[in-house]
RNA sequence: CGGGGUGUAGCGCAGCUGGCUAGCGCACCUGCUUUGGGAGCAGGGGGUCGCCGGUUCGAAUCCGGCCACCCCGACCA
């Protein structure tokens, strides 16, 4: 492709709407341009990228035995009726009506069309195991596009469906797209790490995510460095490390556990565990932090407890709870059924459902507000004082808790971006909308599915925010828009231009997706607009060089530089390209 | 939805405490010179100042409403 003829609008200067590196350098390089808040048009450039990160999800899909179909992306309402999702999915989920008053959606996933296909024409176990994918673009109505690509409510995704006869067939499925994933983003040049994770609205037994190891990422990646554990916060267990020094819980009167009997405390102001912590002199981990939650648009309402020096992690709430939502209730709602503001409410005498944190089990001497404005109570004792209804893992893991697996490691946190999620659905969808066959014996027996995405403009975005530096993007060879960008500097002298016509030619032919950079413009632009774009190897044509019969080939990743005769350009190239992709 | 902020040329911004024909840098067009890290000179094009309404002799500027977008939280590939 010729610069001249092509259409790559970089801009110098940074879109005062973009603060991440992969959403400044797509708009600066030319490679997207916002439409709408988390709406963007593909450019060439970008759209290249795309395409090879498609190529490769598509060859491991095909590898792995699924098979590619593609489904539409107005979805009519009667399918997601059937499986509850049109009440349950909320407001991502963008409603329209066509002219006859009838309802659809914009799909933000495919399992009810895929599921409603099958279920049509599968009768028999002969027919099993079917893996059906497609990569399409979706919509979900987030709440808070950001990011570019990263988080798009209109993204590109792969995803793929499996079809089982039984559990045992389901886990190998599972088994083979998790191999499969694994391939993709080893391929696509990034350092990723699956992670065990919550099944959030796709609901289902068991997932793991794929995240990218990268600051900016939205999600935090819990770790063991001992054990091979690894998850995403919002699922990640751990054990009390506070347990390995009980001084810090001794009753305050250091006397026997729960003797004393609880006294409610003056505690002007004081809201927070910092403040009463401060105040009363006693750490936080012998606080109860009491919450009082709302059930699913305000079905009903309780109390969670966890110890104060914990978070309350509301992804295990809702599914140790089975809720669609779970919420804060506002301070109107907490004064009228505790009788105190928000940071005076407690356990003791509380009459509603209280679920309670594993950690507060057997709890004594605690303090946590007294459910009377400015008064706090302290001496607490768990089973004496108050008696939770239920106990959960109810709150985050923090960095440098014990590992939940092994009990030794001491967990690390990172930030991730999550590239993939792989879904063992078992019976959910496929009871729900009747997805049956006859098994050997003539007996009729539900399908058990499996759901797996990728999300292929994320892994785009990904790989610029793991792979850039001051100048722009240094795109891993193997989804790079062109391999080799060859920039004669100067278009007006004859050699120089025909010498890269002809390396041109030359590379073209052997292969490679080269960018000829034959405008006429100066060195020093034309270097800045390589480096930005990111193509992993330069070949510049220079007057200095050229009268010696060299070029010069610039790797852009490493900086590194090699001066190399005409009749070597080929070979050379070849070789750096081989290096890149190993 | 809650909290914070911004809307002036394609991009980045100034002007905004009421006053002339709305300005600067980059980008763009023409010509000449220049050509190894975003060139120089000369000339030029491009704006319903987010939208609607109000105050005023006069509004980008003051007031009200709306909209869009961005940032911080809940959602997710």
């Amino acid at each position: 492709m010729r610069m001249t003829k092509y259409f790559v609008p970089t801009a110098r200067e940074t879109p005062s709407e973009a603060e991440t590196a992969s959403h400044v350098l797509m708009l600066r390089a030319g490679m997207i341009r916002k439409v709408a808040a988390g709406v963007y048009d593909l450019l060439p450039l970008g759209l290249r990228v795309i395409r090879r990160v498609e190529n490769i999800v598509r060859d491991e899909m095909n590898r792995a035995g699924a098979l590619e179909t593609l489904l539409p992306s107005m979805i009519p309402a009667e399918l997601w009726m059937e499986t509850g999702r049109w009440q349950k999915y909320g407001k991502e989920l963008l409603r329209i009506k066509d002219r006859h008053g009838h309802d659809f959606c914009y799909g933000p996933t495919h399992e009810e069309v895929m599921t409603d296909l099958v279920r049509g024409e599968v009768r028999s176990y002969k027919q099993l195991p079917l893996v059906l994918y497609q990569i399409q673009t979706k919509f979900r109505d987030e709440i808070r596009p950001r990011f570019g690509m990263m988080r798009a409510r209109e993204f590109m995704m792969k995803d793929a469906y499996g079809f089982h006869p039984d559990e045992a067939s389901a886990a190998e499925g599972y088994a083979r797209m998790f191999a499969a994933y694994e391939n993709i983003f080893r391929r696509s040049g990034l350092k990723f790490r699956a992670v065990e994770a919550d099944t959030g609205n796709i609901g289902g037994s068991s997932s793991h995510e794929f995240m990218v190891l990268a600051d900016t990422g939205e999600d935090t990646v819990v770790s063991c460095p001992d054990c091979s554990y690894a998850s995403n916060l919002e699922k990640a267990e751990s054990k009390d490390r506070v347990a390995e020094n009980p001084a810090s819980i001794l009753p305050l009167e250091r006397g026997g556990a729960g003797g004393a009997s609880p006294t409610d405390v003056e505690t002007p102001n004081q809201k927070t565990i910092e403040e009463v912590s401060a105040f009363l002199k006693m750490p936080p981990e012998r606080f109860i932090k009491t919450l009082v939650y709302c059930l699913d648009e305000g079905k009903e309402h309780l109390a969670v407890l966890v110890r104060g020096d914990c978070e309350v992690n509301e992804h295990k709430l809702k599914t140790a709870l089975g809720a669609d939502s779970v919420e804060l209730a506002s301070f109107e709602k907490v004064r009228e059924l505790t009788g105190a503001g928000a940071g005076f409410v407690g356990p003791r005498g509380l009459k509603m459902k209280i679920v309670a944190d594993h950690l507060l089990r057997g709890i004594t001497n605690a303090a946590s507000g007294a459910n009377k404005d400015g008064f706090h109570t302290i001496n607490l004792s768990e089973g004496r004082d108050f008696k939770p209804d239920v106990w959960i893992d109810a709150r985050n893991a923090r960095a440098g808790d014990l590992c939940a697996r092994c009990g030794k490691g001491r967990l690390d946190f990172h930030r991730g971006i999550e590239v993939g999620h792989v879904f063992r659905l078992g019976t959910k969808y496929s009871k729900a909308m009747n997805a049956s066959y006859l098994d050997a014996d003539g007996k009729e027996r539900t399908m058990v599915m499996g759901t797996y995405g990728v999300g292929i403009g994320r892994i785009a975005a990904a790989a610029i925010e793991q792979s850039h530096d001051q100048a722009g993007i240094v795109w891993p060879y193997s989804i790079a828009p062109f391999h080799v960008v060859i920039l004669p500097l100067n278009v007006a002298k004859p050699d120089l231009a025909q010498t890269a016509e002809r390396i041109y030619s030359e590379l073209s032919g052997a292969g490679f997706d080269v960018l000829l950079d034959d405008r006429d413009e100066r060195a020093g632009f034309k270097f800045n607009d390589a480096d930005l774009v990111g193509i992993p190897i330069q070949v510049i044509v220079g007057e200095k060089g050229l009268k010696n019969g060299e070029v010069e080939i610039k790797v852009r990743k490493t900086a590194a530089r090699f001066s190399v005769k005409l009749e070597g350009v080929g070979p050379k190239i070849r070789e750096i390209a081989d290096g890149l992709l190993s």
